[in-house]
DNA sequence: GTATCAATTAGAGTGCACTCGAAGTCAAGG
DNA sequence: CCTTGACTTCGAGTGCACTCTAATTGATAC
């Protein structure tokens, strides 16, 4: 039941990350615009909630810091770059679909040998 | 045109990996058996090939090094430890299943992204 | 007013999987 | 003989992405 602006904790909380690596995603320039209160605190609200999801998810399917820090760049000079932006996706999109094609042919050999296994047990 | 024994850089350059990785795996445990000649110097038949890929597959897969150790140590056991190599082949392909609907999920969300975008293009 | 607690910073440490370098040995070629 | 080149070992270095520590500040609770 608590609502905006979070705290880092509550942050942290909300989204699964550490506080450790919300300040880590500032510092790598991945995470801008984090207003800070009186006492010079980060306050987050759901804004910067959704932006931290989305770089989890980028992250979580495999694309690099490097990589997140040149998008978020783009994002940051207006309309102008969305067109560099939606490159930076596709190219992603089509790594992640490549990951895929490869992590099924594995999953292939791994049965393959799993029968051969099983086939010696039971002969 | 080469053929058995090969030397490590011979090893190296069929499997893809390099000299430095090939040591590696071998003082890590997981490249067990590679015999020696006259000069000490390792040398790789087919079936050490053979394994080499496996590993190579295991890796990209995702395995760790700590894991194929436990499974290599299993190997080494003789027949008798096939079915706790089978539950770690298993529960290494439900891993692999499980990161592949991750990845799909991602997919989505970034078609739904790139929809967007390319909305604000347009409009 | 002082103890507690959450926050700040800069910078060092960790874990994984390589990756490389230095120093030395050894066999074949000119 | 001496150079070249591939090999050896041991141990240190790299890159990524955190992850943690230490020292400090500042607000709230009693």
């Amino acid at each position: 039941m608590t609502e905006p602006p979070y705290t880092i904790q509550q942050a942290a909380a909300q989204t699964g990350l550490s506080v450790h690596t919300l300040r880590y995603y500032e510092d790598a320039g991945i995470l801008p615009g984090i207003r800070r209160n009186g006492s010079g605190h980060r306050c987050y609200d759901e804004q910067d909630l959704g932006w931290i999801r989305w770089l989890k998810m980028l992250r979580n399917s495999g694309m690099s810091i490097e990589m997140i820090r040149e998008f978020v760049q783009l994002s940051q000079q207006g309309n102008d770059s969305i067109e560099a932006r939606c490159q930076i996706l596709d190219a992603h999109r089509q790594k992640i679909r490549a990951t895929i094609s490869e992590l099924e042919g594995y999953l292939h050999l791994l049965d393959q040998k799993l029968l051969f296994y099983r086939g010696l047990e039971d002969g």
